[in-house]
DNA sequence: CGGGTGATTGATACCCATCAATAGTGGTGG
DNA sequence: CCACCACTATTGATGGGTATCAATCACCCG
């Protein structure tokens, strides 16, 4: 995430907005793109596409996030970039960033500290699917959506606007939407957490928490 | 990983260059740390640890790949660096690299394209363990670290030293020693590839790569 | 030549995938 | 405003890929 600033910098720039709806993507794999994303409402996923048409999203994003960073490094992508839900986005032409790079030193040094913390989400969710069951992993996504929603002003930590579908977080967490609606059930059943018309509330945080094991640490934070 | 002349900026630093044996921590997680580690041999990975003791190796890096570049921009730690196998490093402060990047904006981006192939590597063995069963998620990695040693100039793709233990390999794809052993069996009696006395020798690399299905456009690469 | 780590093997259990079908829900157009 | 339609959520039955537990074997290093 940018701060406000840093966002008013990159839109200060001419860019297109467009509106995207479920399911249409952005940017498919193996494409060479000259501009990067950032996001402007709802979530978009970034993915990575199976031989057999499986999906695995690798990072959910929220309006305030840049996408694809990434490209202005290197401009043939590996992944694909995927409304869920409604969206829209601004594109901003690569050369453009660079050159805001160049200029504003701190602007280079936030895109590089926007990256480590894409890697860093990244790591964790490595460990959380390699290592842990499909409660604590949906658990562990809800927390960090929290953070992260509160953080971009979105909404709060137990109280926030989700568009994803069950799908969608099968997809993010390598599991099947079955299994997936039967645990978001446990959880309700729990009273830890409910997933309702797009809104995630937790009910009681401190078990999520432990569930998940979350640490937010991750997420460069002082504390939180 | 870095250039050779990239390599040798740094170098040129004083830094201390201390060795490890296997198992023991380079980093601890949780710690904050005052400098970043470039390997200068052998093999060391970052891993997340759960409550009950379990680990997660979520990266695996050679001699010549900076590990923890992350921790230049944040120096809290959410995660650890061990041994895998001896291996020595070379310790450059966190200052002495922040110096280096003012002063050659060359370097500086040099940092962010290791940050992002770092966080293309994460991305890609999210898809792994989330989408294939384990066949395919080894055949993976002894098809990315083969290239990425052939680049660094340790071995070629199809036969290359790794000081990895099949718990290791376990640790790294979300799955048991036990289970990695058996899989390795499967892949040697189908005379793809071998895994003996900590070193990798492809028998039939079209089918390695076509069980992975991989496409190394996610290291950074022209073509290769 | 020990001694300890890593590799190997077998038996059993379980989490989650898979397949299939039904119910619910929101959005759209007539 | 309601009927319709596609997508999403839900439920049940079954199977499979891995985990788990517990030994035993092989190997490397001092």
């Amino acid at each position: 995430m940018l701060s406000k600033e840093e966002q008013d910098a990159i839109l200060a720039l001419k860019s297109e907005a467009p509106r995207f709806t479920p399911g249409r993507d952005l940017v498919r794999p193996s494409e060479t793109i000259g501009h990067a994303t950032l996001v402007a409402s709802g979530n978009v996923g970034r993915f990575d596409l199976m031989r057999n048409g499986a999906r695995q999203i690798t990072a959910i994003y929220m309006a305030g996030d840049m996408c694809d960073l990434y490209s202005v490094v290197a401009p043939t992508t590996s992944w694909g970039l995927t409304a869920l839900g409604n969206c829209s986005v601004h594109r901003v032409a690569h050369a453009d960033l660079r050159g805001l790079a160049e200029a504003y030193p701190g602007l280079a040094q936030a895109f590089w500290r926007v990256t480590v913390l894409d890697a860093s989400i990244l790591a964790k969710w490595i460990g959380n699917i390699g290592r842990k069951d499909a409660r604590a992993r949906i658990a562990h996504l809800l927390c960090e959506l929290g953070i992260r929603m509160e953080r971009a002003g979105l909404g709060q930590r137990d109280s926030y606007a989700l568009a994803l579908t069950q799908e969608h977080i099968g997809d993010a967490m390598g599991l099947t939407s079955v299994h997936v609606n039967r645990t978001l059930q446990r959880l309700k059943a729990e009273e830890v957490v409910t997933l309702h018309g797009h809104h995630v509330t937790v009910g009681d945080r401190d078990r999520l928490v432990a569930i998940a094991e979350f640490t937010p640490t991750f997420l460069l934070c002082g504390e939180e």
